[in-house]
DNA sequence: TCCTTGACATTTT
DNA sequence: TAAAATGCCAAGG
């Protein structure tokens, strides 16, 4: 039961288009599980080995990265988020500007809903 | 069933 | 703007 909604949490992360990032509150809202920010950042922790899921996309709702800015996580996803023309300074991330707008359809034909 | 923990959010200092 | 307090809910022991 669990497992289900991770598989969707992760779902709902990869549907998030390259160059846009995301916070945890959304992810879980668009993953049918409101309120559960939480557990989204628990399922994210649970990637099981060999699923690829671009966790580097997800942030907090602040637009800050989720770890501390000496920490190796922290430094791959902003090499990850750089990559896609994402810029990141100080740990953070202009959420005016790189917030994902999630479009409706696009995500029902993502998710099979 | 109770208690602790967590890659969080929101409100208040 | 930044840090602390409070609320939240699911998972695991």
């Amino acid at each position: 039961m669990s497992k289900q909604n991770y598989e969707r949490i992760w779902a709902t992360v990869n549907a998030i288009p390259i160059g846009k990032v995301s916070s945890y509150g959304q992810i879980a809202d668009l993953a049918g599980l409101p309120g559960r920010a939480r557990l989204v950042g628990k399922s994210l922790g649970q990637i099981p080995k060999g699923r690829k899921v671009n966790w580097h996309r997800v942030l907090r709702s602040n637009g800050q990265l989720a770890f501390d800015k000496a920490s190796e996580q922290a430094q791959r996803q902003k090499g990850l988020l750089q990559e896609e023309n994402v810029v990141v300074l100080n740990n953070r991330v202009n959420m005016k500007e790189f917030n994902w707008r999630p479009d409706l359809s696009e995500l029902l034909h993502t998710l099979q809903f």
